[in-house]
DNA sequence: TTCGCCACTGCGACTGGGTATCAACAAGGA
DNA sequence: TCCTTGTTGATACCCAGTCGCAGTGGCGAA
């Protein structure tokens, strides 16, 4: 989890400004935890327009501050994380994700490059699953 | 590239009707070519209905005659597919899709489901890249 | 060939997620 | 304190896809 302290400073090392809309909706996404959906965010911040929600979401995606989750039925949901290349596994029962930066296909994108004559630039990778809680308790939601 | 005959027997080995709006709507993927959106479809197609056009689509989808392509940009697309598990090689200048089988991530996947204590299910793949021809000529659209 | 069931249809309203526009507001540097 | 300009909320809009429903027509049975 990144702390709330970090995305104040990518925001402010972005040269964008520190509001109070912008405050309580990295309060809210800290206290929303894992995952959340824009829609989590806009309830749990009441008095900050729907732009505003999105707009700061964008911002702090293009800051690397947070990424977008696809999930399986493809309906997208949001994760705070540290930066960098990674890809998600999400449970497909109680929508919980988790990060993995380790993607050792650099062997396949290389070969998929030369058979098909693509320039690879960049991929996506989404691993679907039940987490260990759901395993336990197949029932819950 | 999968015959409009294999679709049409597709259809009609799952229990469904062979019906005209289905007729056209095939024909007018096969007229589309490599890839299209539902919007595509729907402009090729006058006089069928917006929710039957998604409905046959994923008719297509469940009879794994047919796959969606997330685009770079979220965005999706349609393709042809002769079944099976696959992923995708996306052009992200003219938009260009190829398939790709072989994935073998299997000793990513596993290591995953050992160290985040997940059953991995399923997996989602996508590639983005520049084509052959797009990167002979950048400027091609 | 006719009949009748029910899968399928088009229509149109709706939903969910996201963007555009715009006038008013406020952060923060001079 | 003033001023510039980035940011705001409200609202209308967009796009892809779904839902509900009454009418239609494919196709197996008689």
């Amino acid at each position: 989890m990144v702390s709330a302290l970090t995305l104040e400073r990518r925001i402010a090392d972005g040269g964008h400004r520190l509001t109070e809309p912008r405050r309580r909706l990295i309060a809210a996404m800290r206290g929303l935890g894992d995952h959340f959906t824009a829609d989590d965010l806009l309830h749990a911040t009441p008095g900050v327009g729907r732009a505003t929600v999105f707009r700061t979401l964008r911002l702090l995606q293009d800051a690397g501050a947070l990424c977008q989750v696809v999930l399986d039925g493809g309906t997208a949901e949001y994760r705070l994380t540290s930066g960098g290349h990674h890809h998600h596994i999400v449970c497909s029962g109680c929508g919980a994700t988790d990060d993995f930066a380790r993607c050792d296909i650099q062997g396949l994108l290389g070969e998929l490059g030369r058979r098909t004559g693509y320039e690879v630039q960049s991929h996506r990778l989404e691993v679907y699953g039940l987490c260990a809680r759901c395993r336990a308790a197949p029932a819950s939601a």
